[in-house]
RNA sequence: GGAGGAGUGGCCGAGCGGUCGAAGGCGGCGGUCUUGAAAACCGUUGUGCGAAAGCACCGGGGGUUCGAAUCCCUUCUCCUCCGCCA
């Protein structure tokens, strides 16, 4: 949530600032702006009048027989119309409330104006392999090598779900403990979480109320929500906390399954890995001070690229433009991972600093000492990185002539050694 | 799923329907004393909105009342017992 003092301290920055990322966003300003007015006004008036309810209310106790009967009367009608005030307020701060959520985070200054053409490539790594026969997608090579079923996924779950087989399934466990670990090593704390959350949380980190549609939800009169990432739980975990600055920047990394309707995306990569409706992923959360939240992001987003610098696959990163931010994010960095197949780069990570965006809406404080009042905390993740895309990544670039795959050294010791990928199953190289 | 019990400030814990934002204790902070520390003593110490006056907040929501932390309804969470279960 936007800070709602912008309203009426700084109307135009803010709707400069929204307007950068969309047109809608900042049509919406207006009737917030009028809403949190009225809301103002009727504060005050309700204030006074508590005000004058209370002082005369203490005369009830000293006053007797007519006089308390007359004051009574008075205080009755006094008090019927508080409440009249008081139902219009509730009215009007639920509005406020409900329009304040759907308004997005405000892109930092810096950050590229315009759609995702506008993106801007801030560096490379690595150089893509140049290969001398043809280049197989994974969802070829996964099933050459046995290790990847689409088609009898598709047949129990349907589109957009697959199955890991035998050493296709070890691999995407070798490359969770990979992660956690390098993570582990890097000061992040290895966080198991709950992968249904209650609406709230949703709420707390910004998927909520506006992507309703992405989100799958369970049956019943207060439906849990399925984590789309593990973002979510790992924010929410200090959700209406007041933390101690000593503590921070906390730091967690989890490897949840994260489940995605993926509404809207009909059409759209439906082969392969690359978007699935359940897909594993790392992820790394930081909570921080906001004087530390700028260098945590460049933190975080060194954290994934080092994944992909000890895998060996060749990446660039971007700087989204406003326009292609998340809902949440004041910037985000993209990694983009090199795919032969398609002979481009795909986004294998997302690294955004939320500033105290999420902060604000999930309740989560710290204070810098131990007179000091409490201040919103500022929150990052990370994606470090996506399971999926990883292995299909890994297939890709490693892919030989005669179908096996040869894996990267920094993988090996999480595979007993094994370096190379044959239908036969996990070789040593 | 069934039957009971409990939810009050950072923590523990009192609280008759009327200056209760809330006694007391612990903890924190400041001070006195001390070479220093401990102990002792004194003071101070919640959050939100507001420029301020002030208002709101005793798990959440609603009600009764001139007035609710205190009474009623409802809901959530936790604990105990039984049942079921990985």
């Amino acid at each position: 949530m936007i800070d709602p003092r912008l309203l009426t301290e700084n109307p135009d920055l803010l709707r400069e600032r929204l307007g950068a990322r969309s047109a809608g966003a900042a049509a919406r300003l207006g009737e917030l702006e009028a809403t949190h007015l009225a809301w103002k006004q009727l504060k005050q008036e309700l204030d006074d009048a508590r005000h004058r309810q209370g002082e005369r209310s203490q005369q009830m106790k000293v006053l007797r027989g007519e006089e308390q009967a007359a004051l009574r009367q008075e205080l009755k009608e006094l008090s019927d119309s508080l409440k009249e005030k008081q139902k219009l307020l509730n009215e009007l701060e639920e509005k406020r409330e409900q329009l304040l959520l759907f308004i997005p985070n405000l892109p930092q200054t810096d950050v590229p104006v315009g759609d995702e053409s506008c993106n801007r490539r801030v560096r490379a790594w690595g150089t893509p392999r140049s290969f001398d026969f043809p280049v197989a997608p994974h969802w070829e090579l996964g099933a050459r090598l046995g290790i990847l079923d689409f088609e009898r996924a598709q047949r129990m779950s349907g589109s957009r779900f697959s199955v890991l087989l035998g050493a296709g399934a070890r691999l995407e466990r070798a490359l969770v403990e990979f992660m956690l670990e390098l993570h582990r090593r890097a000061g992040y704390i290895e966080v198991s979480p709950p992968l249904l959350v209650k609406r709230d949380a949703m709420v707390g980190t910004g998927q909520l109320p506006n992507l309703e549609a992405d989100a799958y939800k369970t049956a019943g009169e207060e439906p849990y929500y399925l984590i789309p990432t593990a973002e979510v739980v790992l924010v929410n975990y200090h959700r209406e906390e007041i933390l101690d600055a000593a503590q921070l920047p906390i730091r967690y990394a989890g490897a949840t399954p994260c489940f995605r309707s993926e509404a809207g995306s009909y059409g759209r990569d439906v082969r392969g890995l690359i978007r699935q409706h359940q897909f594993t992923k790392v992820e790394m959360v930081q909570i921080t001070t906001p004087a530390q939240s700028e260098a945590a992001l460049e933190a975080i987003t060194a954290q994934a690229e080092a994944i992909l610098q000890a895998l060996e696959l060749p990446y660039q990163v971007i700087l989204l433009a406003t326009g292609d931010m998340g809902f949440s994010s004041a910037r985000t960095y993209d990694l983009e991972v090199w795919i032969p197949s398609e002979d481009k780069y795909r986004e294998i990570s997302s690294c955004s600093n939320c500033l105290d965006f999420q902060a604000r809406r999930a309740r989560i404080r710290y204070r810098a000492g131990a007179e000091a009042k409490p201040e919103l905390v500022h929150t990052l993740n990370g994606s470090g990185l996506a399971v999926g895309r990883t292995l299909l990544a890994l297939l890709e670039n490693g892919q030989q002539p005669d179908g096996s795959v040869i894996l990267p050294a920094a993988l090996r010791p999480f595979l007993g050694g094994a370096g190379r990928l044959t239908p036969a199953g996990l070789e040593p190289l």
